[in-house]
DNA sequence: CTGAAAGCGCTTACAG
DNA sequence: CTGAAAGCGCTTACAG
């Protein structure tokens, strides 16, 4: 296997300079002559040169890769996320290692990999990991950032949507629009944004008057969100809104509405949670608590360039303020 | 920033053995009495260590990392594709390396960068390179795979989807059910993708004596299916089938008819390609044609190892034939 | 089974 | 501006 690699000592043959000369040209800001730059820029071309990250990467003692752990990636509210992340990072002259973690389970056992590469940072979405995972991440001088969820009194900082106030926001809606009989079709329970969502819903439910509403278990998919509204529906007291814990389970209600000629919204109104793109869709035209994707984003980097410069700062949990996108899925 | 990290010799210090012991205790196979593997093991424990993968891909010539090129991480075909990938990859010990492409522009100058990072090999995806990229990459020793699209003529190996023969699968269900004004919704012009499908298409349609239908351009968005659809349906000469040259679009397209009142099936046939799971959605229930994903990830990742082995094989294009998925979105 | 030593391909003081 | 040398944290012949 392995072709004879061409390694800085090759080019510094040819050019007829020293190794460490070589080495300098290829670092931004060193000190070289033009004319002996000219030669080993010449010898490099020649021979198909190009620095070696893995080495560089030993030496400098950061490997300049951000590691991100991402469950999920398959809800259509990430593929976006994953993107802005990339290219921003990238943009950034930094690269990133994806580690794909499992649905519902916690990233114990992914991050030990993740450490060995000696990634800078880490980005977690879409999964949990424990306390003591993000305190041996700590230990070991890798910070940690949760995106879109936080474990309070962990030594990882987070960027998140203010879940809490954005549930209050759809309750809001639907108890102005006049709707009594309402559900909750939850998101799987032990994750903070499904927890939060709920939270915020129903105290501002309660503090409305509204003392009971049906809830349905889901997990985040069209299908469970679709199977929730099926038994929703079948109801005889059926509920006249649902509030979905996010989009896509939403839209799997507005799908089970359509299919039992159910009509929307005048005689349901249903309300999603993330804004993703197909939620604005005719077929769908989904209400929804949009989250501030760029600037959770901007914030995460923000986080992750001042962790890996200051590794020991305190953590820090950012929320930040989702907004309503009304559309004709629920009566106002 | 950087804590000390430890190393191998700290732990060889406190388990009082050789800095060689150490290595050979993580490295799986290798001999070890079980009482100087016990005093080790206790000793990293202690000290929270754990073996440096780059280190350890300097001295090994080999990363386990799979550089991974996307573009259009936001198409719904990709996601899917990436979680696949990486889970498979994750399994059989290796990292994923993520470079987000522009899309619609080549990856030449994306490459350089992946190949600094020394990857086993480079998949790409949803984005097209150069020849002399490809060469360049062979010259490397580091083996390119290309999937769901391939370059004749190149060192870059291919797995597709065999969408000549998708193309004319679509078109013999729209003859059959006695379609004659029939258009077609093209993806962006210079992927391969587009032209095969299209070629398929066009190939079997005139074989069926139909010698002329629409053509309207798009670029694989929701958005764009749209747009060509009202362009399309405007005409006094609307079509009574489309094909569009995949599931987003054609979603795009329906919904476009269901805006303008155009009855589904019974106006307007509308076929996809690709198979993506909203295609399943009430509000779609899109007739398609599925790629075969599994298989086509089983083959890429066969091909990976295989040029890993052997980098100057001879580079091979393999293609998987789709399957008409029939639902209710085209008369029959 | 174990240790001493060389070497992977770089960066960066240290001298000149 | 340039070169010689040390060192990043490993693996793996080579001896014993």
């Amino acid at each position: 296997m392995a072709v004879k690699r061409v390694s800085s000592v090759d080019v510094a043959r040819v050019a007829k300079v020293s190794q460490s000369t070589v080495s300098r040209v290829f670092t931004p800001g060193m000190p070289v002559s033009d004319e002996t730059r000219a030669k080993v820029l010449a010898a490099a071309r020649k021979l198909g040169y190009s620095p070696d990250a893995i080495a560089r990467s030993l030496i400098m003692r950061h490997t300049n890769i951000i590691g991100i752990v991402m469950a999920d990636i398959t809800n259509p509210f990430y593929p976006n996320v994953l993107d802005q992340f990339t290219h921003r990072l990238q943009a950034s002259g930094k690269q990133t290692l994806l580690f794909n973690a499992t649905t519902g389970r916690d990233v114990d056992d992914t991050l030990p990999l993740v450490l060995q590469y000696r990634v800078d940072a880490i980005i977690i979405t879409s999964a949990t990991l424990s306390t003591a995972m993000a305190d041996e991440c700590a230990r070991h001088g890798t910070p940690v950032i949760l995106f879109n969820r936080y474990i309070p009194g962990s030594k990882a900082s987070a960027v998140c949507c203010d879940n809490v106030a954005g549930g209050r926001m759809v309750a809001d809606l639907l108890v102005n629009a006049g709707h009594k009989r309402i559900a909750y079709v939850a998101g799987r329970a032990n994750t903070s944004t499904n927890v939060d969502r709920e939270k915020g819903f129903g105290a501002r439910l309660r503090e409305c008057g509204i003392a009971e509403w049906l809830c349905e278990q889901g997990e985040y998919t069209h299908e469970s969100g679709y199977a929730a509204a099926r038994r929703l529906l079948a109801r005889a007291d059926r509920p006249e809104a649902i509030f979905a814990a996010n989009d896509i389970m939403a839209m799997g209600v507005l799908d089970a509405a359509r299919e039992l000629g159910v009509r929307v919204p005048e005689q349901l109104s249903v309300i999603g949670f993330d804004g993703i793109p197909a939620g604005e869709w005719q077929a769908y035209s989904l209400t929804t608590i949009r989250q501030p994707v760029e600037e959770m984003i901007d914030a995460t980097l923000e986080l992750v360039e001042q962790r890996i410069e200051k590794p020991d700062a305190k953590p820090i949990i950012k929320m930040i303020a989702g907004s309503l996108v009304q559309r004709n899925s629920a009566r106002v």
